[in-house]
Order: structure tokens, then sequence, then C-alpha cells
RNA sequence: GUGAGUGUAGCUCAGCUGGCAGAGCAUCUGACUGUGGCUCAGAGGGCCGCGGGUUCAAGCCCCGUCACUCACCCCA
């Protein structure tokens, strides 16, 4: 085959298209509820957007975007993630100066040049949600409730909630320094990959799987220990939320954001009906970006959900696309240039059509009509035309019916018979 | 970037110890001259991933290479 799509880009064919528009549809429904505008979002942003808001040492950053020079040799990235391009649109458009909270979402592609494997590609689609303004835990609680009802909505069944909090600029430094401390001494007994970590990102040592590690962390000091007072405060205020809106959660403080942005609240829901890459939708509490990026001091929240990890999980329960409403089989050169213009006329009626458009044996137009589910099949021959007649024959009952050419008519008679 | 597995028809896959390239499904046609589904018959469709080597002979053995898949890493 000469033409691919390149390595970790797919096309999204039509018996998956039904699966995604109603994924798309309940978000959009439930956002309209929740108070949250569209915004679009362009794909391509200057490079400085994401090395620095998502870290310069990440490994997003380090290895992962699709970073290239374009035509006016200036550095541009196609988006690995939303919401740096969405802070950079907030404070563009001083949307800090409508009242709090301002509430946006957006759905389409990032990008990241990973190796690819099951639900992980290197163009891959979000809906995200992004709430500004308000630094109080009702938000956090309400808009984690916001993707739990999103989620259950879109029909998704056994789900795990995780909630932490990873401090603020006040304390988390001060838990790193903890953890490194406790684990200086102790290094030999992880694995290569946590020795590496030490220095890069500590708090990753805490949620690798290999089984020596596990042990080998033993005792290791707890995140949520650390907690400033007002990190402590929010915390217990999110999970006082969460039960009050009952929604079910754990809390798992070994949760680890790779992007630098995150403070206070980190959230992630799992699926174990997924690979390795279990995460559905992750999220978390950004204090200090608008800042970052030139706005005023504005707290901000927010989560994405990854479509390519729930449509698979939803397959199957969503009904897939119909046959035709009526097919119209002519028989010869003048009933096919006849069922066209029929085809037209009942379509503006709200009619689904699909008109034979050339001329083949009744028995094969009857197998095609068939084989594409057609719920009626409309016969159109020289006798009929002689008459100004047609034959409508119902497939489920294989009754016929024989009428006059009444596109009124003919349009009240599909109707009903659907 | 690292490791393992897999590459044969549109799809899912057989192919023995090296000996003419196969099945099921799908598509089209016919059996039924203007009637689908079931059944039956037939047809089209192949650079056996690619390149080299061994051999009288390679889908099969050897070397290389590319692609895909899963996993690590990381993440939605």
């Amino acid at each position: 085959m000469k033409y691919k799509t390149l390595k970790g880009l797919q096309d999204i064919l039509a018996p998956d298209i039904p699966v995604w528009q109603h994924i798309e549809a309940v978000a959009r429904d439930i956002f309209r509820t929740y108070g949250y505008q569209e915004i679009r979002l362009p794909i391509l942003e200057s490079t400085e957007i994401f090395t620095r808001s998502i870290g310069e040492t990440s490994d997003i950053v380090e290895k992962e975007m699709y970073t290239f020079q374009d035509k006016g040799g200036r550095s541009v990235t196609l988006r690995p993630e939303g919401t740096a391009s969405f802070v950079r649109a907030y404070v563009e458009h001083h949307l800090y100066n409508n009242p709090a909270p301002q509430k946006f979402y957006y759905m389409g592609p990032m990008f990241r040049y990973e190796r690819p494997q099951a639900y992980r590609y290197r163009q891959f689609y979000q809906i995200g949600a992004e709430a500004m303004g308000i630094e109080d835990p009702n938000l956090d609680a309400e808009i984690i409730s916001l993707l739990s009802a999103i989620l259950r909505r879109i029909g998704l069944e056994g789900l795990n909630f995780e909630i932490t909090s990873i401090g603020c600029k006040a304390c988390r430094p001060g838990y790193r320094e903890a953890l490194k401390n406790y684990l200086r001494d102790k290094l030999d007994g992880f694995c290569g990959d946590c020795r590496r970590r030490y220095d890069l990102n500590p708090l990753r040592i805490l949620d690798c799987k290999v089984p020596e590690c596990i042990s080998s962390r033993q005792g290791s000091p707890p995140v949520l220990d650390y907690l400033c007072a007002g990190c402590r405060e929010h915390f217990d205020g999110l999970k006082y939320n969460l039960d009050l809106l009952k929604v079910p959660h754990t809390i798992n403080p070994n949760l680890v954001r790779g992007l630098d942005y995150y403070t206070k609240t980190a959230f992630e829901v799992t699926s174990e009906s997924l690979g390795s890459q279990k995460a559905v939708a992750a999220g978390g509490r950004y204090d200090g970006l608008v800042d970052e990026f030139g706005g005023p001091p504005t707290p901000g929240i927010g989560f994405a959900l990854g479509m390519e990890r729930i449509v698979p999980l939803i397959k199957g329960s969503v009904k897939t696309s119909e046959g035709p409403d009526l097919f119209i089989c002519p028989l010869g050169d003048e009933a096919s240039v006849k069922a066209l213009v029929l085809a037209e006329q009942l379509r503006t009626h709200g009619v689904r059509i699909e008109a034979n458009l050339e001329s083949s044996s009744i028995r094969s137009q009857m197998r095609k009509a068939d084989r594409i589910g057609a719920r009626n099949v409309l016969v159109l021959g020289e006798d009929e035309i002689r008459k100004g007649e047609v034959v409508v024959k119902d497939m489920t009952t294989g009754t016929e019916t024989r009428t006059p050419i009444d596109i009124q008519e003919l349009a009240r008679l599909i109707r009903e018979k659907k």
C-alpha cells in the first residue's frame, strides 16, 4: 500500500462515528446545564506557550512535542494539551474582566510524539473544561461533579475517581525535600527508572509499580502531611463537598501530574477495562498559571477527558447508524432519471432516501436494499411510469402497496412506516 | 529511546518435513425473464511486507530491513 496514515494517527470511520457523536452531544448538553461556554482554540501555538507552562523538564516538552519552524522562522508547536492554549487565550482577550467564575469547554485534537500503544495515539482527542476565578474548593467539587455527570450520562460504569492535593508553591518544595532526604540512602533498593526520577521527579517514585520499589518506599513521608494550612483546609473542603454531592472517590496521595503548573487539587478517573493506559480523564487546579502568562493572579481548575479511551468502553451500547427509510429501485434508463427527481422531492419532507442511480436487475437492487437495511423499497418500472403509480414494499413484512405518484402522500406513507 | 510478538485476498486466519497460493466471511453474478433475507453454483480479488542469501525448487530455512501490535517510559 503506497499511502497510509502516519504512525500513531488514525482515521475514524463510520462504525465509530455515532459513538463519538454521542459522547460529544452528551458533553455539550451537560456543559450547558453547568454554564460552560464553548471556546475554539487554534491547534498551533508558539512553542513558548507550552515550554513555559508545562515545564522545561517535563517529558512532554523534552521529547513529545511536534515542534517545527514556520516559514517566518518562528518555532511553533502542535498543542500537546489544551490548558496552556486556553490560558493564553484567556489572558489575550482579557476574559478575567468578566464576572467570576468564567467557565469554558473545548473539544479537539492534541498531539504528542510518543510511541503509540493501546489507547495511546500521537493525535488524540480531548474534551476539556476550564473554570476560572474562584479559589474556593466549592468550584473544585462542582467541576469534578460535572465530570462525573458527563461520564455517567455517557454510560460509563465502574470508574475510579481518585483525588489528592499536591500542595502549592509554598509547601510543595518542602515535601519534595523531605521525600528526597528520606530516600537518599535507600536508592539502591529502587529500579533504574526510580533512581533517575530521584532528581527529575521524585514524587513519581511513589507511583512506581515495580515490586522492589513498592517495598523500598514503605515508610516514606506522606504527601498530605506536608500541606500548608491553606492547602490542608482547601483539600478538606473538597473532600467534604464531594461527600455532600455524593461523588464517590478515593484519596490517592500518590497521584502524579506530569505538568508543572498544577497546584493543590489533582484528580484522575481510571477504568480497569482498559489496558495499561487506563486514565479516562484527569485534571487539577492551576492557581499560578494566569499570572505566569501575564494576566492578573487568577485561580483556575480544569480537566480533560480522552475520547479514544472512552469510545472503546461504550462501543456496542450506542445505537449505530440506520439504513434509509426508503430505497428507490428504478427499472430502465427512463426510470433511473425519474428516481433521481423523486428522491429529491421526497427528501424535502425529511425522508431518508437512497436512490439507486444506475439501472440494474430488480433482484440485485432488492439484495442491495436489504443489505443496507432499507425499511421500504419503492419500485419504479415501465409499467408504473405508464400508469403514474409506484409499488412500495415494506421490507420487514414483505407486503406491497400500489399507490399513485403523489409526493405528499408518499412521504406520509413512508413516515408512518418508520 | 528500550523490549517482546506479528506481517499470506477487502476482513479473520490456515498453509505439514521446502514441492502448482488456500478456507471462511465480505463483494459481484446466476439459479428465480419484475422482488431481498435462507440455500446452492460461479466469478473477481495475492509483489505471501521489502531486499538479499541457501537450494533443482522458498510463503516456509538464514541474514538484513521496514511496518504494525503490545509493554516499558510517560500520559487523556
